[in-house]
DNA sequence: GACCGATCCTACCGACGGGTAGCTTTTCGT
DNA sequence: ACGAAAAGCTACCCGTCGGTAGGATCGGTC
């Protein structure tokens, strides 16, 4: 699981074990592929420990058809950070929705949130271990957009969890909510990972429905009322 | 922050940039300098992107006294994962207490659980790094035992939650306990993550405790009565 | 002040990884 | 059926990395 060399033996780069000449495609078409592969290497065995030789091994192919698609690896996983980031970004937007909702819905509204958050984390979970996981990464500048993409879900969702404060008239415990509210936007984060880790891990055991609602419950009794 | 590799520029492998021969220490009081440089740089460029040279840079030496220190790379970072195991089920050990609280306790008994575990994470955050945020492992075995120590966590985490989940004779609306309480655990842990961010990234902006208890109130909140 | 073991350093080896040049095979239009 | 463009493949270059041999230096001892 952790050793990303290819099944080499030979003196050169080829091990070409008794493969067969893989057909002819094209870039465009390979492209997808390459990412995919990519994607997957990735979060098993990190940037540094997949090799170009290693993706192109992953697709059925040889290292120059990998480099007819991308011209360098770190173009490579900056196109894969970025379709990923466009994925995650389409989720998010809908899970949190566009308004925050009314303060006495607000536990529907988690439950509805993990819900989407969850059921899109279940339909491609590396897409998001690559971005909330990210560590070891490309170069500064694509790590550093990977880092950016957390962190603009955590202060979207900061932004609205300090507006569903400050409506609230209630006596606050907490103190001001500017300074509370980051805080509290980070562990809904939090949960929110900690229920796709816990979808993965029991593989089936647990619907999106069924677990969002479980975790919009703890997190809006959490924070209601602070 | 991402390239792994030393000032190099020379042919051979020393670069020697005007460095002064190091004092003759002996193995034994280099082995813990070469611990503590490496759980740094793997902390910031993983393992397969942490050079046994770059390592020796940060010591202020050259590899073959790293090696003298270590027989190889993979027992490097085995004793380092053991070293930083141990700190981590020692603070583990403290933040959780021998015994559960009884219920009306509860909310304290998770401030001072987490305010234990931020101020040891505070202490020594890249220990808490290289466990819960382990990826591209050293080799399979080495990355096995970092899960496992997480893993080790949530579960006693999680019998704690399932023994206070049944002592409590309130309603049950989560469901059977034995199946809820895993989850709850793994989203304990998660709050206790994401307040160990929270303070890496304000840098001083809470304290330990203050966190600490806003996070307990907002888990013990969450989880009771579920 | 000369010896000696412990310690460190220079210089190197084989293997692997990113990246490329140029040949071979497939595919497709005519 | 044939020729050329498109796509793949082999074989290689160069730099780095894990790891090692053997010479240089330090620090204490007699």
């Amino acid at each position: 699981m952790s050793a990303p060399s290819r099944s080499r033996s030979g003196p050169g780069d080829p091990p070409r074990a008794g493969r067969r000449r893989a057909a002819h495609l094209g870039p465009a078409i390979r492209r997808p592929q390459v990412l995919d592969a990519t994607l997957k290497l990735l979060v098993e065995h990190g940037y540094a420990g997949t090799s170009m030789g290693a993706i192109a091994d992953a697709v059925g192919v040889t290292k120059p058809v990998v480099y007819e698609c991308y011209p360098s690896k770190r173009e490579l996983f900056g196109a894969l950070l970025e379709r990923e980031e466009g994925r995650i970004v389409a989720a998010i937007g809908s899970a949190l929705g566009e308004e925050w909702k009314p303060v006495e819905e607000s536990e529907e509204a988690y439950t509805q949130g993990f819900t989407a958050l969850l059921t899109a984390a279940r339909d491609a979970p590396d897409s998001w271990r690559i971005v909330f996981d990210s560590r070891g990464g490309p170069d500064p500048a694509v790590e550093r957009r990977a880092r950016e993409v957390r962190t603009l879900v955590v202060e979207r969702l900061a932004a609205m969890i300090a507006a569903a404060l400050e409506a609230g008239d209630r006596p606050r415990h907490g103190g001001d909510p500017a300074r509370v509210a980051p805080v509290l936007a980070e562990m809904v984060v939090a949960i929110g990972e900690s229920g796709v880790r816990t979808m993965l891990t029991t593989e089936g055991a647990w619907t999106p429905a069924e677990l969002g609602s479980l975790l919009g419950r703890v997190a809006a009794r959490g924070i209601e009322d602070l």
